[in-house]
DNA sequence: CGTCCTTTGAAGATG
DNA sequence: CATCTTCAAAGGACG
């Protein structure tokens, strides 16, 4: 299960109540920034806000709606390269979250500040299509710097770095006129290669939205508690607001293949170093004999997440929903309008994690666990039924060809299905779902057992 | 200085 | 075909 995106049906619904057309998305996006979490320090996001005012989504947004995403896309078929960047969809609509960085002008595509963010694929601004957007709310300096650092296919990308050339992209794709190369050439040239990134899956979309704002609120900085509290918060979005990031995401990995047709996330295998396996496997055990013992690292004494100053800890919904995703997003579901769900992470205890216990507990607990894991049951669970949709859907990214299949349309969140989703009545969670709000994480963790 | 931690999701690798 | 691994961001903590 993976595409999520909004399904018909709920997508129907949903736009019934809200758009239309595929504009919803844009409004969506609006709707979010001023939802709840919005915070007016907002961060980088410029998801809507300025660029495109809430009240003027552009009807050009995608004409139909993908039968296997529910996403409203464009004419082209996905595969179609063309469209991508035309596709205002989400990412010419929304500043696209990572777009919301634009490098300002003579700055490096690449040199992303530590804190900073990078447009993922700046390349976009530079499209001629997408220029007429881009014009109309970025400003023309905004755009990368012309080749300089191009990309072989003659767009920079935030997402390349290269170590080597890193500091200095002298010689991007380097000699072009080069007809000579000798084996140790093309060792540097492998070598100079710039390192490609992996695109941002949704998540990863939200949390560089979200993290900013979140370490404002809770002045928590590190970033294992932040992704905690960002992976809470995920789960509390409601359909339509992770939608917005599923779609994103979508728009980010077509994009990007566009970019890069050649590039594998293999090609980065092997680059980070990879200790998660011991990691994994201790989480298994632990899984398995439940004893939680942790991982000998305790780490830090971690900060706990107080609620103290600010929203971050809004005592106002106060279900623990965590891994419930799949009640939340059907409460979502219920009241579209309403942002219900959202924030229940705050309320949680939420411990954060750092901490030897709380790991502990964390561990134990489905979220903790191994995140495919979680999602896998889930989604075995819930959406059920639909057997094909899993692996379909899941290939559906591809989905370049994949037959439109409506019904078993992947919804996002494992949970629910959609009739039952529909059928929620709006504005009432179901029981379950309130005890697991009630519940306190670790509780809610392994209660289906 | 390099790695870990932590999250979810996508995709490659493996069985 | 199902499961497992790795990587993506990020920044403090740790060795």
């Amino acid at each position: 299960m993976k595409w999520p995106l909004l399904d018909v049906p709920a997508g129907a619904t949903l736009k019934d109540s809200r758009s239309p057309s595929p504009a919803h998305l844009s409004n969506k996006v609006p709707v979010v920034q001023h939802s709840h979490h919005m915070h007016p320090l907002t961060p980088l996001i410029t998801y809507s806000s300025e660029p495109f005012p809430p009240g003027s989504p552009p009807g050009h947004l995608s004409p139909d709606i993908d039968p296997k995403t529910g996403i409203p896309r464009p004419p082209h078929p996905p595969e179609l390269p063309p469209y991508y960047p035309l596709s205002p969809g989400a990412v010419g609509q929304l500043p696209h979250p990572l777009g919301w960085l634009v490098p300002q002008q003579g700055q490096p595509v690449y040199s992303i500040p530590p804190g900073g963010f990078r447009h993922p694929y700046p390349a976009l601004a530079m499209n001629a299509s997408m220029s007429s957007l881009m014009s109309s709310r970025f400003s023309p300096h905004m755009v990368p710097p012309p080749t300089h650092g191009l990309h072989p296919s003659g767009i920079p990308h935030p997402t390349i770095v290269s170590p080597i050339v890193k500091q200095e992209p002298t010689q991007p794709s380097a000699s072009p006129g080069g007809s000579s190369k000798s084996a140790v050439a093309v060792k540097k040239e492998e070598e100079k290669k710039p390192h490609i990134k992996k695109p941002l899956n949704a998540f990863m979309l939200y949390m560089k939205e979200m993290r900013a704002k979140v370490v404002a609120e809770c002045t928590l900085k590190e970033s294992a508690a932040i992704n905690q509290i960002l992976g809470r918060r995920w789960h509390s979005l409601s359909r339509e607001e992770q939608a917005k990031y599923y779609e994103l995401a979508r728009k980010e990995r077509q994009l990007h293949s566009q970019l890069y047709p050649t590039w594998s996330a293999r090609d980065n295998y092997g680059k980070k170093k990879k200790r998660k396996r011991e990691k994994l496997a201790q989480q298994q055990q632990q899984s398995h004999d439940t004893d939680g013992a942790l991982p000998a690292k305790s780490k830090k004494p971690c900060v706990p997440y107080l609620p103290a100053e600010k929203p971050c800890a809004s005592p106002a919904s106060s279900h623990g929903s965590m891994l419930d995703s799949p009640a939340t997003p059907s409460a979502a579901l219920a009241s579209p309008a309403a942002p219900a769900p959202t924030h229940s992470e705050q309320a949680q205890p939420l411990s954060l994690t750092t901490k030897p216990e709380a790991r502990a507990q964390l561990a134990g607990h489905p979220t903790g666990l191994s995140s495919k894991a979680s999602s896998a049951s889930s989604s075995s669970s819930s959406t059920s039924s639909s057997t094909s949709s899993s692996s379909s859907s899941s290939s559906s990214s591809s989905s370049l060809s994949s037959p439109p299949s409506l019904l078993s349309r992947p919804i996002p969140f494992p949970s629910v299905p959609p009739t039952a989703l529909l059928s929620s009545p709006p504005g009432s969670l179901p029981a379950a779902l309130a005890v697991l709000q009630t519940q306190p994480l670790s509780l809610v963790t392994k209660p289906a057992d």
